[in-house]
DNA sequence: ATCCCTATTAGCCAAAGGTCGAACTATCGA
DNA sequence: TCGATAGTTCGACCTTTGGCTAATAGGGAT
């Protein structure tokens, strides 16, 4: 699987900014195809039914992805598949955080076209890029906790995973069972099987951790 | 009251800092009184109880502050009394939004002796005081929907802000009766009327709402 | 074929959560 | 002094959640 044969997916709840996504795909690569997902659930469904793809551009801001959680997650199921975060957000903090938990690039969402097209090629080469003010390396920004963290989500079963980004977003089990079509017997059970992997004991307390991933970067630590 | 003779809080969890805050405030008003707390509850205990404060400053990243929530709700209280932020974290976003929130100004703990003295006199003057590398005015970042949580925050009482902070921990309804030392039934109530004003149907709905006030800077929306 | 993992569901039970109405108190203004 | 109001408290009642067991079923891997 080469990005010159392969599909790209481009991965953005923004339908504006996805066709230029796909734009700038298209001019790295003429003989590419490129599909398109709006919200982490497509995309899990996309990955998950046999489709191969040879890159991913994944919006941290999607429906569903919740923070870095959707980058976590994705990465650890698609080890192989290189994997570029698109932003609105340049902070430092968020940047240096999505290449710790595996992102292969970083590209800011004011980019310009050239830039994005430039990006993508240096990116498809296994190499990094970065937007220009930002360092190339900096301090360990992530601690065990973030580690352990990250490990549990990326432990989460695609049906688990869909589960808890419906809890992140306050929802009752019952809801969640009517939207996935299953019983609320199930949702239960996903439930349980999640606190034990994020290691909280209700739902309250997922959320919590969960917020960790991201917020930790305001929080900064007096040591 | 006038801050030459009226005593002066300062809020932070960290000991050794909050003494050097002390020192800097005493090097500013030698002929001030100066009273500590280590956490938002004890800031409560005081402020409650009669005690009347020429300034406060406040660090954001103590237990139970929990981002800029203790922010707003003392501002709402003692909107009489100047509320300098003093936080670890440089980050233009957390600075504009504190005070876009009503914070009279802004300290970073990286900040020498001398310039924390300077910040301290010229915000007793009215002035603001913000970091060297901030500018001035920048674009209004908080939303409509900020300025609603805001309000609701605000609106909150003494007790159910207490109760927030410590749901916000993701404790039980059980743990906080009887850290308060009341029933659960009161704790159950206070929860009742904390998510009428928040808008939000239980806990776990109420915890993501506030995550709203911090995480957004991350996630930058692009219209 | 067998075992393991995932997903699904039911049923039961205990614990936790949430709503309502009501009582009690302190404070403030008339 | 007499309401009026806001805050705190609590019990009764119902809903939701969470843990546990057990059973079914499909997909892989060995």
């Amino acid at each position: 699987m080469t990005l010159q044969t392969g599909t790209i997916l481009v991965a953005d709840d923004h339908p504006l900014f996805r066709m230029a996504l796909k734009q700038a795909v298209e001019q790295a690569f003429p003989t590419s195809k490129v599909k398109e997902a709006e919200s982490v659930d497509q995309l899990q469904t996309l990955t998950e039914h046999g489709e191969q793809f040879a890159l991913i551009l994944l919006d941290l801001n999607m429906p569903g992805a919740h923070g870095l959680s959707g980058l976590i997650y994705m990465r650890e199921r698609y080890q192989e598949i290189p994997l570029v975060v698109v932003s609105a957000s340049e902070e430092a903090n968020i940047i240096y955080k999505a290449l710790e938990f595996g992102a292969n690039g970083f590209i800011p969402k004011s980019a310009s076209m050239d830039v994005m097209v430039e990006a993508i090629e240096q990116i498809s080469q296994g190499e990094r890029w970065l937007p220009p003010n930002i360092l190339p390396q900096q301090n360990p920004l992530l601690e065990q906790q973030d580690h352990d963290l990250a490990r549990s989500i990326a432990s989460l079963t695609p049906q688990q995973f869909r589960v808890l980004g419906m809890l992140a977003e306050g929802q009752l089990n019952k809801q969640i069972a009517y939207e996935l079509g299953v019983s609320e017997a199930t949702i239960k059970a996903h439930m349980t099987a999640i606190f034990r992997k994020l290691g909280v004991r209700n739902r309250t307390q997922a959320v919590i951790r969960l917020q960790n991933l991201d917020v930790e970067s305001i929080a900064s630590k007096v040591h």
